[in-house]
DNA sequence: CAGGCACGTTGCATGTTACGCACTTTGAGC
DNA sequence: GCTCAAAGTGCGTAACATGCAACGTGCCTG
């Protein structure tokens, strides 16, 4: 391991979360402040931070160009594609794509619904692993030792006054989301939001991924969602076969 | 400076390009297999990339996540929106954004055509400088100096038997935008799309960003196109009064 | 306007740690 | 089972990351 590496991705990290001085940075890794300067600086020649005119320092256009990128390799997205789009023409709603990665949940992809309301954009996010539609369409169909790993440690913090925040009571929805063979996000992360959201697997029978179909409960009932359970179970099953599940 | 931080972010942007493995990282840093396990590892730890199954290592959540804290630090995105909304609701094509970010432009915000054929997802991609519409739009309204730092060393590729690749015609190309007030993407990026795009001017009255309407050529001829101009014009103002432009 | 202060920047000496090497382990293919 | 390529480990050393001291800059206040 490379302490100096270690260092430089702290400071890309705090960095990211607003912009900061040099001086904060210098405490934040409790290092002089002529050391956190030759970070900034090596940092910027690359790209991955850049100055402002007050001298603090955020993320740079090589930072968006990578995250780019990043997404750009997930090939489950152009896999997916297709099908979302014949989902949200189905629903008339928005259409997410969750990828499993590494330890996380993204929301990769969406295709939005034709409605004048619509969902802010949400592609790179994290999404929570037990409050929203699509990460729990991919826990709920882990093996439980991947499940229990992914969890260990993970904290189910209250979003709403829907969330679920009790381990037992998680735990039991996400055997209900498998009998069921999709998952509900009964208005857990977000009021006024729900969503319903199924499974993607890959050629080795492991799940890669999730489609949720995302709306306002203003605008569809939970009766008039629950009723696109088919569509969406069908649209993944599509994209899950082409990935080599059967 | 810092040689280790420097090497470890050349890894990062070469794993960006597609997974590699640990020796061919070694041969393109020119340093030891075994160094070039020590950044991967520490990378891997930070989430900075992951290691796929075949042992080759590619991005990871990390920077997924800091692709979109970036994109989240852009204050002018959630200023431009409405804006770019009742565009878009006049013209019925899709409306992007484009950010000045520090030597780089950058699709940051889009807002989607109402038809069945749309424009494919790029928030968070490089706009080539010389070629399309939102770029454009900036560099032709940037101070000579900007501009010529920002075209400094840079190549006007061909992209379609449309691009400008000619130094001198490009500059007149840019006179002849700031003196419409707009800019144009007559196929030079792409063959079958094109687009007109304006200017966004902070309080100090400098040029920030840009709004492009993006069009098939198949579905919206160039006069229909030019025909916008107006109403672009005039969102981009707007946008520009509320960052204190005057 | 001048002085003080906070913060950014530069150059140097040193000791910490990044590095290459040699060796071991692992996994895939035959 | 064997072979080989690649990943992984531990060690010694010198390269380079680090903190320090000093300097420069810009802003604020009296």
């Amino acid at each position: 391991m490379s302490q100096t590496l270690d260092r430089a991705l702290q400071v890309l990290e705090f960095v990211g979360e607003r912009p900061r001085r040099i001086g904060d940075i210098a405490t934040r890794l409790d290092v002089h402040h002529s050391t956190a300067l030759r970070f900034l600086h090596t940092l910027r020649k690359h790209g991955f931070v850049q100055e402002l005119p007050d001298h603090s320092y955020r993320l740079g256009p090589t930072m968006f160009r990578l995250g780019y990128q990043a997404l750009e390799g997930i090939e489950l997205r152009s896999v997916a594609r297709p099908a979302m789009e014949r989902l949200r023409e189905l629903t008339g709603e928005t259409v997410h794509l969750g990828s499993l990665e590494d330890g996380s949940v993204l929301y990769v992809e969406k295709v939005e619904a034709n409605h004048p309301v619509r969902m802010h954009s949400r592609i790179g996010a994290v999404a929570r692993l037990h409050c929203t539609g699509v990460a729990k369409g991919i826990v709920a169909f882990l093996p439980q030792a991947d499940r229990d790993e992914l969890l260990d440690g993970y904290e189910l913090v209250r979003m709403t006054d829907h969330t679920i925040v009790d381990r037992v009571a998680f735990e039991e929805e996400l055997a209900l989301s498998r009998e069921r063979g999709y998952a509900l996000d009964a208005e857990e992360n977000e009021p006024g939001i729900h969503c319903i959201s199924a499974p993607v697997f890959s050629g080795e029978g492991r799940v890669v991924g999730a489609f949720s179909v995302t709306a306002p409960t203003s605008r569809v009932d939970r009766q008039t969602l629950l009723g696109f359970a088919p569509a969406l179970v069908e649209a993944t099953r599509d994209t899950s076969r082409q990935l080599g599940w059967q």
